[in-house]
DNA sequence: CTGAAAGCGCTTACAG
DNA sequence: CTGAAAGCGCTTACAG
């Protein structure tokens, strides 16, 4: 492994001024700033990040929080892959490596600011986060950068779907094409489910738009936001009442729960009842019937996600909630009445 | 931050005495130790991973690397996640964090052995790599630590699933049912494009096992992974000849792409052709009709990978390539004849 | 424009 | 059982 010594003692400069060539700081001749690159080239020299980050404090590393317990699908939830795909792309530009912060460190317990400290991460991203307040109140706390996507929490920025608008959007398509019972199967709820209460509300509000009166008995809440809860869901749901035409989920793998309890049942979607979820995930255009949902601009919300996190690493001091609108996909579970 | 002098200050101990009482290294007298530890404790110390790593060349983060040019999926790629989760699980417990490797470091390209030597990286996981031979020997003669979970390549151990058993195993399946002439959709080629080659294979021996004459024209070799290069494929193959009964695809994503195209021929499945694939993803549970395929043990191969791993960074010496036997699942996409 | 000095927080031999 | 010394590779003021 070739130092900054090895090239200080080859070129004869000292290692300060290999230093300033190196990262383009301080202020040098042409001349020895080339001589030094040339021959950290030829030398084969790479830097040492991690002593860099001694003296630097700054890692360039942006730690990950993920944390699925609602879904229980680990690296393959939806939102996961293609929000950190598009967030790595923007960071990567400038040095950042992303890294998995995990609360287990040697098979003891740590908490995220202390595994942050420990690796004197840069930054934070939080996609999903079962929710500890306690957790969430030291991120908070802390100076350290930190971005949101899934949820609001107080003090930390976000960069979030317009959930609201989203189930206003949906409700207002099922309203128009004449359906007055709409059921509505919720998310789970807990300290930070903004997603759960934000699209519960918007339900309610496009109701209240359309006239039509809000009737507690079409709604069910599942207990995880999987297929699974989805599914038990709207059997609780059937077994009260048949007095709708369409279900509407507040995601897609519910919608896919309340399809299969459907067709237990013997109902036909859409011809029964029309069924619409949220979230857009790949699986929708592929089961029978294709899946009417709102989908999430994944790939937007991870670069605007990035971009602000980079202006926070950069030393601004923003706390922004910025929303990103969800598009409606038309497809062949939903029919006009 | 509260460092090791504040300790050693706080007890009267030396900072060598404290970092030893921290590691369990050295020996101290209980006494000694239990103070420390306690005053550490009160203090509220954490360690600084990155001054240790300084000193002992081991930042216990293991490198990710994962290139999907032939799924083009990114991290929703089906194998990446589950693969992950358990090796994760495993690595955790050790106190290994996991980093992903870009070739790209500020906009800047560098090669996965130079970002490794950047961050002191411990170790390597190579779940995909878009094949690039000079990177790959690169890898394989530093003496990192690596395993690779997809590809068998020259000079890295590797933990993978059981390609050639398995689709003889699938053609076995079909031969079973009845059928004789079965169509293979192979998926693309590449210098380590190993699941491809061995599936092929398997798909060739199991014909002749069966009496079978192999014939050329049944095949047809997608350039990609995904669905729509099993969609292409399957065009071609329609185009030449209906002169089979059922299609066996290389993997799920590429039979997706092959019901679709024999939809549009308005060929039923399984009523007119059976179609199976390989992989085992969720969305073969969801398609209609549901689709057979051979799952890979993909959980089994992480902790495998995991557990591997764990045994070179504790300085073993072996190269050994493990086969993980996938299982086949039947569903509703093939029948007897 | 260039360099000597000090320090980032920790650990590793080596003495005692 | 405990500590003084040196070093890991780099960068940051501060002089000159």
């Amino acid at each position: 492994m070739v130092t900054i010594y090895d090239i200080a003692k080859r070129t004869g400069f000292s290692p300060p001024t290999v230093s300033k060539a190196l990262n383009g700081t301080g202020s040098l001749s042409e001349a020895t700033r080339l001589y030094i690159l040339n021959t950290a080239k030829e030398l084969g020299y790479t830097p040492n990040l991690t002593a860099r980050t001694l003296t630097t404090r700054s890692s360039h590393l942006i730690g990950i929080i993920f944390e699925d317990y609602y879904m229980q699908k680990g690296f393959e939830h939806p939102l996961f892959s293609n929000i950190l795909n598009s967030f790595k792309g923007v960071l990567e530009t400038e040095g950042y490596d992303l890294l998995f912060l995990s609360r287990n460190l040697g098979g003891r317990h740590i908490s995220y600011l202390d595994h942050c400290n420990f690796r004197n991460v840069d930054g934070i991203l939080i996609i999903t986060i079962a929710s500890n307040e306690q957790e969430l109140a030291k991120l908070a706390e802390s100076r350290l950068p930190c971005v949101s996507v899934n949820d609001v929490i107080p003090g930390i920025s976000a960069v979030l779907t317009d959930n609201l608008g989203g189930a206003k959007r949906m409700v207002q398509y099922l309203a128009e094409l004449g359906h007055r019972r709409i059921a509505y199967i919720a998310g789970p709820g807990s300290s930070f489910a903004t997603a759960s209460a934000e699209r519960f509300e918007g339900y309610r509000q496009c109701l209240g738009e359309n006239g039509i009166p809000f009737d507690p008995s079409l709604t069910e809440q599942a207990f995880y936001w999987h297929s699974q809860g989805g599914y038990e869901a709207a059997r609780k749901l059937l077994a009260r009442t048949r007095d709708f035409t369409a279900i509407f989920a507040a995601n897609d793998s519910l919608a896919y729960g309340a399809l299969k309890a459907l067709e237990e049942r013997g109902l036909m979607v859409p011809g029964d009842i029309s069924v619409a979820g949220f979230d857009g995930d790949e699986l929708g255009e592929y089961i029978t019937p294709r899946l009417t949902t709102m989908t999430q601009n994944t790939q937007e919300i991870g670069s605007a996600a990035g971009l602000l996190l980079l202006r926070k690493l950069a030393g601004e001091k923003l706390s922004e909630v910025t929303r990103i609108p969800p598009s409606l996909i038309i497809r062949s579970s939903c029919r006009g009445i």
